[in-house]
RNA sequence: GGGCCGUUAGCUCAGCCCGGCAGAGCAGGGGCCUUUUAAGCCCAGGGUCGCAGGUUCGAAUCCUGCACGGCCCA
């Protein structure tokens, strides 16, 4: 919350030594350093300089500057004239010459100005009233330096907009063909509470999000190759569900009623299917009123997938296919490096049953402890966490399970979940007391969760009276009843395989991130103050 | 929810153990410098030491609480 001024003009001392942006009453207070470049903007202002001018002069992006110089070069004629434009980097003035570096979102060039070629006023002006961070325009002949560097020989510097508070300088130098930096911005709160400026002075952040947009745009590209069809569903719900999971809860003033916030899409988009499309998808935010942490965000993406006349093995053979393929368009290789693992994406990938893979980590075969009490007695005895009055199911997904998590590095689908905790899932025709679901894991991260959907809608009403039964009566977690998705299912929804994947832990995996607020561009966090 | 660590200049950090004028580099200001690139040299400036209490003649430093963040555990 921005405070109003705390003490008069003219007394104060510090960090926020002069109030205010504007004398007019404004509320931003200024430090020294502001102070100071709203002077200078003042300055340009004085001579008749607009420092926040409407229209732009410019002919080439940086990086068509310099192909556009190449190309001349290789043909033996003069540097291109060009107009470029970006945020001023660096400056080094040497007296009667300057060189200087800017940058937009196609790359760098160095500026070399002289007094001689740009005149004595202006040349002072740029000196004196340029501060770094400000966005300039820049018109001349390329060509190169001394030391060989691509540049601009300006003949005219124009400022396109002025900076007020100056973002963290960043130094590099090129040593061995490396970039070393001298100075970054790397105070982790900062860098969230203002990615804008992560994001102006980091450029490896700004590829964490071009990748971001790259493997979203190849899960879709691949999604509608296959024949399935994007869809939107509403992320207001009268009824949430679709996951185990606490929902935030709004309210709609005029139709007099609280709403709430999707924990998943699966519902609406299962009705789709009774609908006759055969196979949809979305893309979009689900939200779960839980704690946070290296891998939850309270808003995360997801994508989920549902086709008709599959079933949990086909959405298994999609799947690995899938993400196999995302990694080798955005990265160029199947094969990625996470946190210091290789992880080949490759299909097949290892499938695995819950059962033996529970056994295999922990030493427990859950089989032979029917009763939450008994598991509960044998998982205590491992050292194992227990959570007090937990349920057989619950003991096993986060209890087992979650042991069993951090160990699968590599690409694995774990099979089989017992049916209290998989209330929309298809019982194994072979044991009832398990369904037919997988969920996946990579690089010791929970990637998503798929089942045979359940489209008998007897079975299915018979589930949702389980939830009631099994969870305390004020548990969130517990799948609600849902009436009209009942209602849709009685009129007949065709066999089908659904699937979920978490789109910010892929990203996290593609991008070598041990946090999923590294790959969420305004993750949230606490209120300061 | 619990434990540990952090919060000092615009940025990155030292100082804290053992209380005694708040420091460095970069950035910014003044000066010199017409091919530099972490440019260089000279000069001067910049702080509510996260917030609130306590101990003390005296607190960035010791103690308590709180806030925010990080790591680990639940």
């Amino acid at each position: 919350m921005k405070r109003p001024r705390r003490t008069p003009r003219g007394g104060q001392r510090g960090r926020f030594c002069n109030g205010y942006i504007a004398d007019a009453g404004g509320t931003m207070e200024l430090t020294e350093l502001e102070r100071q470049r709203l002077e200078k903007l003042q300055r340009l202002r004085a001579r008749g300089i607009e420092p926040y001018p409407h229209r732009v002069k410019r002919t080439h992006t940086i990086a068509e500057a310099i192909a556009a110089f190449e190309t001349a070069e290789a043909a033996g004629e003069e540097g291109p004239r060009v107009a470029v434009t970006g945020r001023l980097r660096s400056m080094r003035v040497m007296g009667k010459v300057t060189f200087a570096h800017i940058e937009d979102g196609s790359g760098s060039i160095q500026l070399f100005l002289r007094i001689n070629d740009v005149g004595e006023e202006a040349y002072e002006i740029f000196k004196r009233d340029f501060d770094l961070g400000d966005f300039v325009g820049a018109e001349g002949s390329l060509m190169r330096t001394r030391t060989g560097e691509i540049s601009v020989r300006v003949e005219q510097v124009r400022m396109l907009a002025k900076a007020i508070s100056p973002l963290p300088v960043i130094k590099e130098k090129e040593m061995d063909g490396k970039r070393v930096r001298y100075t970054v911005f790397s105070d982790i709160e900062e860098r969230y509470r203002q990615r804008y400026a992560d994001l102006a002075c980091n450029p490896d952040v700004r590829q964490v999000f071009r990748v971001r947009a790259s493997a979203i745009k190849a899960l879709r590209r691949f999604l509608d190759e296959h024949g399935f069809l994007e869809v939107e569903t509403p992320i207001l719900q009268p009824i949430y569900g679709g996951a185990a999971a606490r929902p935030f809860v709004t309210y709609h003033h005029q139709l007099h009623r609280e709403l709430y916030l999707r924990i998943s899409d699966e519902l609406y988009l299962k009705r789709l299917l009774v609908g006759m499309y055969d196979r949809v998808y979305e893309i979009g935010h689900d939200f779960r009123n839980e704690g946070v942490s290296h891998k939850h965000n309270p808003e995360f993406t997801q994508l989920e997938f549902y086709a008709a006349y599959w079933d949990y093995h086909d959405v298994m053979a999609f799947c690995e296919q899938m993400i196999a393929y995302v990694a080798e368009e955005v990265l160029g290789s199947p094969v990625i490096h996470y946190q210091g693992h290789e992880i080949d994406l490759r299909p097949p990938w290892r499938r695995v049953t819950l059962r033996d893979v529970a056994l295999e980590v922990t030493g427990i075969d859950y089989l032979q402890y029917p009763t939450a009490e008994e598991l509960a007695a044998a998982m205590q005895v491992k050292g194992l966490p227990v959570k007090p009055g937990a349920t057989w199911g619950y003991l096993i997904d986060k209890g087992l399970l979650g042991t069993v998590e951090p160990t699968l590095i590599q690409p694995t689908f774990v099979m089989d979940y017992p049916r209290d905790i998989s209330p929309l899932a298809k019982t194994k025709p072979d044991d009832p007391t398990h369904v037919e679901r997988f969920e996946y894991f990579i690089g010791g991260l929970e990637m998503g969760n798929a089942f045979t959907e359940l489209n008998d809608p007897l079975d299915q009403e018979q589930r949702f009276l389980e939830m009631k039964r099994l969870y305390a009566p004020d548990d969130e977690e517990a799948h609600p009843m849902d009436e009209d998705y009942l209602r849709a299912m009685k009129y007949g929804m065709p066999p089908n395989g659904g699937f979920g994947l978490g789109v910010d832990r892929l990203v996290m995996l593609l991008t070598d991130r041990p946090t999923i607020r590294e790959v969420i561009l305004f993750p949230q966090l606490r209120a300061k103050d």
